[in-house]
Formats: structure tokens, sequence, C-alpha cells
DNA sequence: TGTTTATCTGAACACCTGTGCAAACGTTCT
DNA sequence: AGAACGTTTGCACAGGTGTTCAGATAAACA
């Protein structure tokens, strides 16, 4: 990393000007702080959830479910997304393995459901319908 | 459509039992309605915007500078992300146009921000960190 | 018991994605 | 002008993903 360090002190003092070695030092700081904010953690998990919704046979479905009153079962969804019956349920379980739909098994059926996860990811998507964007 | 309804009428007279032809028809326009609901719209663009922060490198990014308290440019980011240059332009590339981060060009350099949606979206995420998650 | 129905699983394969490399571009400095 | 730097772009290729098919499993029913 100090070869790094040095890269960047070198960055930062052109980019700050020469006016005073405190800000370069302070800002080399900041970068650091952000590394080890974002080194632990999550990031796998969180990727892992995205990428769960981030294909259209899945998000359709988890559109189904969260519009939906009740649970809906596979051969109920089928109908409604263009893609064999056993994508469905290839599709379901990576859904369930992301913690964004949940199961209950009844008789012949499960029936699925969005958990809050979903929920909050579809909600922060559709935010956008009554707002401007941009920042 | 007249086919997929007779299967669906079919299974959801298994479902509900024999009591009525109501409950049937029912729920046969429930989901109608939720197909209408999600025929239409917005599905490829919220999985392309997905898809942009579902890879590793990209989330990281995203995290980073929704972390950073001023813009940052490739240059600083490089060192914080373990591939190269080229990738992480591909991946800054690839967020601007999913609306999840701005540029700002100044000189030699181009600074990125994230977006309100990247936030949003980020926010959505890590809101399990303080309370439980399921339904 | 065997049959039917609903769903799941594993394998195979076409297609898509992420990366690094090399080259190009645009800006600044000499 | 030329050199140096930060960044972008096009290409190629390894590796990953999504789908279907065929077969397995499990519950309900004759």
């Amino acid at each position: 990393m100090a070869q790094a360090d040095d890269h960047l002190r070198r960055l930062l003092a052109d980019e700050l000007g020469e006016c005073c070695e405190d800000d370069v030092e302070a800002r080399l700081d900041d970068l650091h702080e952000l590394d080890a904010a974002t080194a632990e953690s999550k990031v796998a998990e969180r990727v892992r959830v995205l990428s769960a919704l981030a294909n259209d046979t899945r998000y359709r479905i988890v559109q189904l479910l969260a519009a939906a009153e009740e649970d809906r079962c596979v051969c109920e969804l089928s109908p409604l997304v263009d893609v064999s019956d056993s994508a469905i349920s290839h599709a379901l379980s990576e859904l369930t393995d992301a913690g964004l739909v949940a199961r209950r098994k009844e008789g012949k059926w499960r029936y699925y459901r969005t958990t809050d996860r979903a929920e909050r990811l579809l909600g922060a998507l559709a935010a956008e319908d009554s707002q401007e964007e941009g920042r």
C-alpha cells in the first residue's frame, strides 16, 4: 500500500496545488477510511441480492408476487411469465436463496410471497415515478 | 390466452374446491390485472439499473462514491478497487448509463459522484442493518 | 399399489459479461 | 511542436448465466 500512497500523494498534491501538506495528508486519510469502510462486509451478499433481481424473468416474478394480495404458486405464475415451469422454479429458487421471496408448502403446491427486502428494493426503484431524478 | 385461461380455471377450481364459480372468476380477473400491470413498462429499464449495480466492482465503486464527501476521479478509485483503470472506466461508463453516477469534467480529470437513484438503492440494501428481515 | 399432478434438480449448451491489453483521445506543460 | 498524464474505447477471450430438456421427488387420488 506504501507505493499506492506515494502515487496518491503525488496526485493529490497536484490536484490541491502546492498550498499545504496538511490537506494532502487529510485527504489521504479520508481515502483510507473509505477503504476500510468498504473492505469488510456485505458487499458480496448485497451483490448477490442485486444479481438475483437483475434479470427479466426474476424481476417480473417478484413484481407479480409483490402486486398480488395472496401468495402464488408456480402454476399461477407460469402463464404470466413467458418461460418454462422449470425456469420459473429455478428463478424462485434463486430468489429464495437471496431472501427476496419466501415459500410455504401446502399439499401439492408451494406458495411464494415477497419478503420485506424485496419490497424495499422495488420501492427504491419505483421512487422515481412520483419525483424527479438527478442530484 | 384462451387456453391458458382454461388451464388456470381448472387449477383455481381445484384449489378453491368446488364451492363457487364466483371465486374462480374473481381470482382469474385478479391475475389478469397483475399481468396488465406488469406487461407495460420499465421492467427492462429497472433490470438494467439493477444489473449495473449487481457486480462486485461496480457496487464497490458506487459505495465508495456514496461514502465520499467529494467527487472522485478514476485515479483516486483505482488504488481502492482491485482492477485496471480500464476496467474502472468501463464500470463507470455502465454506471453512468444506468443513471447511478454522474460525471463532471475538469481539465485532465473526470470527477464522478452518485445520483439519488444510487443512494436510494444503497439505502434499501442497508435498511436491514438496523432492523430484522422477513415478513 | 400405480397414476396423475406440481414442483424441483442436474446436465448441456448458447449467449452474455467482465476483464486486461493496446491504442486513441483530450488536456496540460515544456 | 512534442511529451506526459488521465481517461476512454475496441477487441478478444475466459468465465458466468439463463434456459430447456429429461428425469427425480413428493403429495393426492383411484
